[in-house]
DNA sequence: TCTAGACTGTTTGTATTACAAACAGGTTTG
DNA sequence: CAAACCTGTTTGTAATACAAACAGTCTAGA
């Protein structure tokens, strides 16, 4: 039988899975507000593309929330960590943490 | 500009940027001993054809010996974690718990 | 007033890859 | 001996990560 461990691991959110969503979640659920598309392009050195193909995945999920603006005449997108998100980087650390505790 | 625990995880092994590599290498090196084939698939309920791509993968990149031997008349394949893969583990958990934690 | 360039992000094309179905070789069973 | 059962491997296909190309708007300069 697999440790409870690995097992966890398995059971966490797919899209955490990647390390690119994983920072970006990382960085929202820091945020505990709304962080625009470009900040989160400059402190992930992405490209627009990814970036924005990562956050439609991740809205497709539940784990952000979208909103779009304008500030002045230019369009401005920002994203917010759902609870759902929340729970699921939770989730992930957690069963990070058990199976550095349990491969010591 | 990513942030230092971000850089760390950029840095870790491809591999195991896969959640099944990743719960297999977990439960190799936890395991410190060979973890024949059958073992794997019923713990970590994956197909053959899964499994056996996931460690020809991790073989080819050093992360896992393969043993191939006799029991009886019957093969029997066994896994090893090699050093190289306990510390491209320790690596991965030890960036994705310093992201997640520079998070909460 | 044009024209070039910068700032929004999105869509598309491609190369990689995860996955299970199909396969293959030997073994046990009836 | 034929059928079912173990080993795992090879294969075809669907999904996906990524950046290039695209599209719309705004601003600056000649």
């Amino acid at each position: 039988m697999a440790s409870l461990a690995t097992n966890d691991l398995l059971r966490a959110h797919p899209a955490l899975f990647d390390r690119v969503r994983l920072a970006i979640m990382a960085h929202l659920s820091l945020a505990k507000k709304a962080v625009d598309f470009t900040s989160l392009l400059t402190e992930l050195q992405l490209t627009r593309g990814n970036l924005s193909t990562h956050m439609k995945k991740l809205e497709e999920d539940g784990l952000v929330r979208i909103d779009k603006n304008f500030v002045g005449r230019k369009p401005r997108t920002t994203y917010l960590c759902t609870n759902k998100g929340r729970k699921a980087v939770q989730t992930y650390l957690t069963a990070v943490e058990a199976v550095l505790k349990s491969s010591l």
